[in-house]
DNA sequence: AAGGTTCAGTGATAAAGTCACATAGGGCAA
DNA sequence: TTGCCCTATGTGACTTTATCACTGAACCTT
């Protein structure tokens, strides 16, 4: 059943408004929600799937911001929506995703009746300031195969992560070839096995010392 | 008369009941509304003064991420007020501010009763959140020489500037080296003079080429 | 199987960050 | 005023990262 944790806190008579109101929206893997510079329609509300949200640089490079996936709320949408402003930033489906959208009315009417929905949008909004300032940090002062190592511990569970070097610069807003090379030395080093669009983690690849 | 736009819109009653119970703070140059980790107050309402909100490293390193002034919201505290968290960041006042500090209560109660206020806080949100994305953008990508020019640049207008070259290097997140050399340059190509503590601008440093 | 397209590898060079230390300016106390 | 100290700046040497320009390999299409 699709939901959002957002919307089950809503009084009865307005839950069952805002369900008969909304209908889901399918986007399926590759499509995006909006581009740069998009007018905002209204508050996208995820309600499964994933979508990344990443900024082109004018040197045609681009770096992921970050990730929204089931339950989580466009916060970046609210303040286009206020504002009147297009988006900065791009935002790319990776897995099918479901997707409420609440247009500018509605969100004012739940901003107004209800006190859990301002909370979940505040708590929203800290949570995306919080990443953001985290990740400044992060390009700033730390070392890219650093980075690498721990973007890939983080995902070394599944024994191989599927994706080109290309994909991987953008994950961490760096050049392709500063990935291929710092990837190589790893396969030097025996920690993975790199083949066309897969990394295969090898039993060397110490999780821990990553995260 | 010190006074904050956000709380001009407030319905009358509640205008004189918010200032009534709100003392303005007075905050000394050099001195922190916030360290990283402190838990948060309550929302501060910036009435006058500048503060920069900036980020410290592990590495010893620190980045300014914003500045607040005369009308400002510090946005930032909100998150940490509906989570609970302590701050990311610290946020150092540069010129002597007063600040109202808005307790979590009231705070609840004035986004539940008044639309201007709300819409006031997410204007706030959405612009932070912009400036956020923007930084990750010109740290990631943009050229240092680029980025000091353009600060610079920013800041011509009074043909000078007193401050060192550590503290313009927090500015950019990078090293103080590095500033060094490259102001260094810029004094060979005549563009500035350097003395201690202070640059100078010269004539032939072209505003318009750097903003 | 040929040809085109996308991915990955790599050398050369430039830009930026790090480390270590030298030098200089300015304040302050004797 | 002189000498001392602390802070700010200058700079060489070296590492890391970014950029540019290719090469070659893998995969897809027909």
């Amino acid at each position: 059943m699709l939901q959002h944790s957002i919307l089950e806190t809503l009084p009865e008579p307005l839950h069952r408004e805002v369900l008969s109101r909304l209908q889901p929206l399918r986007f399926e893997r590759g499509r995006t929600l909006f581009h740069a510079g998009d007018p905002c329609q209204g508050l996208p509300l995820v309600l499964s799937g994933s979508v990344k949200v990443q900024m082109n640089g004018l040197s045609g490079h681009s770096i992921v911001l970050y990730r929204m996936g089931a339950d989580d709320i466009c916060t970046l949408s609210i303040g286009c929506l206020m504002t009147g402003d297009g988006f900065r930033a791009e935002a790319v489906v990776e897995e099918d995703a479901d997707v409420f959208v609440v247009p500018r009315g509605l969100f004012d009417r739940l901003m107004d009746q209800s006190a859990d929905f301002r909370l979940g949008i505040m708590e929203s909004y800290g949570r995306r300031l919080n990443d953001l300032m985290l990740l400044v940090e992060e390009v700033a002062f730390r070392r890219m195969d650093e980075r690498l190592l721990y973007w890939l511990g983080a995902r070394s569970g599944q024994g191989a992560i599927t994706m080109t070097h290309q994909e991987l610069a953008v994950e961490l807003g760096t050049a392709r070839e500063v990935v291929s090379r710092l990837l190589k030395e790893l396969e030097r080093r025996g920690k993975l096995r790199l083949a066309r669009g897969r990394i295969e983690f090898t039993e060397t690849f110490a999780v821990e010392d990553h995260l």
